[in-house]
DNA sequence: CTAAACTGTATCAAAAGAGGTTACAAAATA
DNA sequence: TATTTTGTAACCTCTTTTGATACAGTTTAG
């Protein structure tokens, strides 16, 4: 496939968000520290626009910067706002109807899908901007 | 597809096998009820073996059943015992190393992803394979 | 007012993983 | 010995993700 690193590329862009305090940051100079297409950066800057975590302004001088303070932005935040998969999947097939075992099994799957995104997301809402800020200044 | 869907099939597989008991249980029927290829769950039940969760006998009559009881399997060995992925992935290519903070990235990175499936194991740690088996009885 | 600098997005190509299939060797049984 | 069943390799196709190009729309600077 090609596993989905959106969730890393996004802390890798807060961070150096949150490294450049007020001012804008443009996706070019971004792309440049992840190594990868600006665009790449802009699609995942909308994704964080839209749940509100930075703000981008368009035109000459433009860039994106942080919308609230380091502390403030849980990474579950983040999580939340990015298209993440789940941690399996379903089987993309229905299960045969006729077997009891097979008729019930989507609901529990689903179920228990649900219990382990939560755990993820309250172990990342352990964390903010901010830690992470610290433990790659003193790295 | 993209989504591994390999421990939700196990799960539905090693239910089937814990309601048949003491038999073995061929793989062209577990492929009917999960609605798949005989292959597809003869490779899963591959690595449940690797991981001694069952047992198979090869041959005229063969087939699989559980190598232990069902309230001693917990869903957090299977998680292991198969190849799921990380709930996200780290960026392909290599950070610039010139930047600081793309320095220090994939380090931090990958320590948060063994945290959160820490978090995962322990949360499927819970459940064993008879929990499974009544919830979908109750069903 | 115009040119330049950016973002926002659409579209396409390329890469890689997953699942599905077929085929067949090896093993166990009747 | 013929049959049944697993184990596995090989191959195809589908899907998803990333990377890349292109260009419209928006700001700012001059």
């Amino acid at each position: 496939m090609a596993a989905n690193s959106q969730f890393a590329i996004a802390i890798h862009v807060l961070t150096i968000l949150a490294k450049g305090g007020d001012e804008r940051v443009k996706s070019d100079y971004i792309a440049g520290s992840v190594n990868t297409n600006p665009v790449v950066i802009r699609r995942l800057l909308s994704n964080l626009q839209d749940a509100r975590i930075v703000v981008s302004q368009v035109g000459a001088s433009g860039g994106s910067s942080l919308a609230k303070q380091p502390k403030d932005i849980h990474l579950s935040e983040v999580y939340k706002a990015l298209p993440c998969g789940e941690v399996f999947a379903l089987h993309a097939k229905e299960a045969n109807q006729d077997c009891p075992v097979g008729k019930n099994m989507a609901a529990f799957l689903c179920g228990l899908q649900k219990e382990i995104d939560k755990s993820i997301e309250e172990k990342l809402h352990q964390y903010t901007l901010r830690d992470v800020l610290e433990k790659i200044e003193e790295a």
